[in-house]
Formats: C-alpha cells, structure tokens, sequence
RNA sequence: GGCCCUAUCGUCUAGCCUGGUCUAGGACGCGUGCUUUUCAAGCAUAAAACCCGGGUUCAAAUCCCGGUAGGGCCA
C-alpha cells in the first residue's frame, strides 16, 4: 500500500488521491463545502479517488450529529466520495478518533528519537513570555525550556502527574544548511517559511490525545494522498506539517492553497453577514446545481466567457492552475439569480415535487385538497418569479387559502373610483360567468374585449386594460403582484374564481 | 507585534506568463427602454475598473523596484 523506492525511502504517490478532511464541531460550512467541491473536481479529472476523512480528535467539540450532516450535505451536492465513511454509519479507518493507537506509535517514534519532548510550562507562563516576547517585538515563540528537561525529570514529573503536552522540536528538524521551507503550491507558486521563526508546536495532549497538525500528517502519509487542497488559512500551517512529514521520514504531498471566501468587508466569511451552512441553504431552497455553480465560479474560471456548468461539464473542464489567489466575496445575488436560473430549468414535475414540501410545512397545503395537475400549473405559473424553492410559499398561497384578507384600497387601479371598480368587477363577474368553456385563451379573449368597451364607456384611455383587469386580478389573489388573472382564474375554477369576485364586490358596497 | 498571502467595474472575473489587436471583454447587481393589468421572466441598452509612485521600453493592466491597503495565521 505505501509507496516506497529502491532504497526503502517513502515516495509520494503516482496516481491521484485527494481528501476533505471536515472537523465535525459544526455545520458543514460553505467555505468547506468548496474546498471538498474542488478536491473532487480535482480527483475526477485526474481519474484519481476523492478520500472523505473525518478528523475528531476535538472529542470535546466533536458531534455524531455533525459527521451524520456532512455526509448528507456533501451527498445532496452530489460530491460523492471514493473512500470514507458510509453513509449508514460504517465509519472504516477514516474516523480519526478510531486511530488513536497509530498516532501513538509514531508520536512514540519522535519521542524515542528526541524529535519531540514533554513540555510542562503552564498555561500562565505561557501567556506570560508571549506577552513579553511580543512586547520586544519578537513573533511569539515557545521558549524551550523543557528541552533542558533530564529524562529522570521527566519521567519524575509525569509519574506525579504533572500536566503535560508534547512538543514537536522544530530547528533540529530542518533540513541541512538552510532554516528555510520551500514548498510548491498549485496555486500559489514557490512559498518560504523561515522555519527559525516557528516555535516547537504542540502535537499532542498526550499519548491518547494527538492534535491536528500531528494527525494529518499521519494521516496523509497512510492515506498516501497526492495532493493536499484546502483553504488558504493553512497556508502558514504547511511548514510546520512538512516539517513533521520530515521528522517522520514521509514524502511531501503537493499542496494547492485555495482562496477564502469573504464577508462584504473582506473578512473571512463568517456567520456575521449570512448564513454559513450549507444545511440552511439547502433548507432555504437552493438548488444543489445552483450552489456547485456559484461556489466553482468564486476562485475559478474556465478562462471563457461560459458560466453555466453542471458537476459532470465542470469534472472535464476544471483546472487547477486556473485558480484564483485572491479571496472571493460571498455574493448572495449571484446566487439567487443562479438559482432562480436553474429553477427555470428544472421540469415542471420536478420542480413541483421540490415545492411541494413546502407548502405542507406551512401548512397551506392539505393532502388530498389538489389533484397533482392542479398543483403543477400553480408551480407553472409561480416559477418565473422564484428564486428559491421556499418562495413558492409566498408566491403561491391565495391559491390554497378559502378567504382573501386584503385592504380595499389594492383594488383600485389607477385614480378608478369606487363604483367604477365596482363596475368593473360585476362586469368579470357577468363575463366570466357566461363562459362555458373554462379555458385561459376563451377568457382572454373575452376579457381583452370588453376591456377596451368599458374603457370607451368610462373615458378611460382605450389601450389600458388594467382598468378592468387589475381589479379582477387583486380580487382573485388579494396581492399586489401575482400571475395574471386568467392564469388564476384557470387553476382557481369557474366557482372559487366567482366567488372571490363576489367577495371582493361585497367589499365596495 | 511577527510571518505569510493578495491587489482589474459595487461584486465574481477575462486579459498579465509570451508588452502593442485594451478607446480593458463577460456575468451578477443597478439604471433605462421594449413587452405588459401588476410583479417577474425574456429581449435590448447605458453607466461603471487596471491601488499609488518610480523605472525599463517607441509602447505597460501586462516586465522591474518601492510604497500603500486589505486579508490569513500565530495566542
């Protein structure tokens, strides 16, 4: 399984093999939903696996219900893993809390090499020398002073129980002749660290509690991934990694930093200005298809002026090198109209059964009150003016509620007067209770006549038919804006659509 | 505070590597018009940007140097 040469060194992997590697303490966070989208892009063009690992060695902060949404969130995205967790809760080897014993082993190995070392500074201390340090203007750098630490002291105090953690020694460890880490990112191009200038970090609590930086460096090594691709605040975090990959003696994986996402104000996109789970997305009533496209389209483009991808166009046709470096400002409009774009696109079918959910929740809808074909047309004549799946709730409502409660006043149009909208309302009522052939063409031809008759009646300007239909309109949906008034009357039926003119009547007497 | 990253319309970006075709292109949003009973959708159209300063060059958004600003990480 790991790769080695001819003179048993550990070399990186040929084919490959990519990761997203979520910490469930959360919602699956959009900024992460990206970072796992272009991991799989990544993975599927390059024929390689897209590794999905679940990284809880926070067993304070780390939730079951956590992991059980990131894998259902992903799913719904439709970035399907090749390695990982099953779905139904088989978590295999990708659950870092169910490895403990290998972290174990190599955290030994550093220790037995003196690669790593106790430490038993306090929490005050600590705070204490940076304070100090920072106030000499020195970047804040542990000061070592259990490296000095004999190995009967050591082994004196953690008998006693002394609280420790344990240290990964940074200078020892960089390569000969140089404090300097270079590594290639994908994206970025040549980056350096002054590895001076990094302080021995932390690796574990103990030996039953690693911390981040430790076990994904194990990890990673096991996992044999080829590429690390991640967001760009681990950018500093990188030389610390390879520095451990080279203490351990394992090969280093090619990074690619990808750009934040932002806040209006440029800050890192966080909770302040919006929603930051993709749950809650999901929840509002995006489209899957919709998110991939916007969340692709913030740091990357395919260099041509197309903009409209599916997962599948987006697997052929996505490039790393064609990453953004530049952070990208979460624009919600953009994905509104993206959604509402792909809302358009869906199937009446579809995109009925995606409503519909949401008109039971509200509670507007009783099963058993519209046959399927009603609640298509409603869908029908809504769709151009949704942008999220949620809004059909408010766009469509009168057509499930028995009474209309509306001010009076909506009902004129223009400087009509009270009568003459009364007129123009019996004269629907007259109209539309002639016909016998319930149908949205009979209607408005009918209408469009008598509109214009009325008009040269009341000297109102002869092309403008909202004299008579706006009035009819605000009495079948009691809003300001809605589908015309034929589209409703046609779903409403002849009765209900008399009824509400009646209704309406009454209002003005 | 230290280190690192970044910089083209309000926003996402094309162009930068391989200087001239850039009077800087597209999309979202905003404005206007068409259509129209309303709101959308659709179509058309306008306004809107090369962070600043120096250098190299016949010529710089593009190359070099120096600033500035924003962000990330370290606790």
């Amino acid at each position: 399984m790991i790769k080695k040469n001819k003179t048993g060194k550990n070399i990186e992997p040929k084919t490959v093999r990519v990761r997203f590697a979520p910490s469930p303490t959360g919602p699956l966070h959009v900024g992460g939903s990206r970072t796992a989208l272009f991991n799989y892009l990544f993975a599927k063009q390059n024929k390689g696996k897209f590794i999905l690992r679940i990284e809880d060695t926070d067993t304070q902060r780390s939730e079951q219900k956590w992991t059980d949404e990131i894998l259902e969130e992903l799913k719904w995205l439709g970035i399907a893993w090749d390695e990982g967790p099953d779905i139904d809760g088989n978590f295999g080897p990708y659950k870092q809390s169910q490895r403990i014993d290998i972290y174990k082993k190599y955290l030994e190995k550093l220790l037995e090499e003196k690669k790593a070392y106790y430490c038993f500074c306090t929490e005050e201390e600590l705070e204490n020398k940076r304070q100090e340090q920072m106030s000499r203007g020195l970047a804040p750098k542990y000061d070592r002073t259990c490296t000095h630490l004999s190995p009967e002291v050591v082994e004196k105090k953690l008998a006693s129980g002394e609280p420790s953690v344990i240290r990964f020694k940074i200078e020892n460890n960089t390569p000969r002749g140089t404090s300097k880490v270079k590594f290639t990112d994908l994206v970025r191009g040549v980056v350096e660290f002054d590895a001076n200038l990094l302080g021995d970090i932390v690796i574990a609590k103990n030996m039953e509690a690693p911390l981040y930086h430790f076990a994904v460096v194990v990890d990673d090594f096991l996992m044999q991934i080829s590429h690390v691709i991640r967001g760009e605040e681990h950018l500093p975090n990188t030389p610390r990694q390879i520095l451990i990959q080279q203490a351990l003696d394992f090969y280093q994986p090619t990074y690619a930093h990808l750009p934040l996402m932002l806040n209006t104000d440029r800050s890192k996109l966080s909770k302040r200005q919006g929603d930051v789970a993709l749950a809650d997305y999901h929840k509002n009533g995006y489209l899957p298809e919709a998110i991939v496209n916007f969340m692709v389209l913030l740091g990357w483009n395919p260099g041509t002026e197309k903009e409209v991808f599916t997962l599948a166009q987006l697997a052929k046709e996505f490039s790393i090198e064609k990453v953004q470096k530049a952070g990208a400002v979460f624009n919600i409009q953009r994905l509104d109209f993206l959604n509402g774009f792909y809302i358009r696109e869906k199937s009446i079918e579809k995109l009925t059964e995606l409503c519909v959910p949401y008109l039971k929740e509200t509670g507007l809808l009783v099963i058993g009150q519209m046959t399927q074909n009603q609640l298509q047309e409603i869908v029908e004549v809504s769709r151009n003016r949704m942008k999220k799946l949620s809004d059909i709730v408010e766009l469509s409502d009168f057509f499930f509620k028995d009474k209309l409660i509306f001010e009076k006043e909506l009902l004129r149009w223009q400087k009509m007067g009270d009568s003459d909208v009364k007129d123009a309302l019996m004269l629907s009522e007259k109209i539309l209770g002639e016909i016998k052939n319930w149908d949205l063409k009979v209607m408005e031809t009918e209408m469009f006549s008598v509109a214009e008759k009325f008009n040269l009646e009341k000297g109102y300007p002869e092309k403008n038919r909202g004299y008579m239909l706006w009035p009819l309109r605000v009495a079948l949906s009691g809003k300001n804006m809605s589908p015309s008034p034929f589209e409703i009357a046609n779903i409403l039926g002849r009765e209900k659509t008399l009824k509400r003119i009646y209704d309406a009547i009454k209002m003005l007497n």
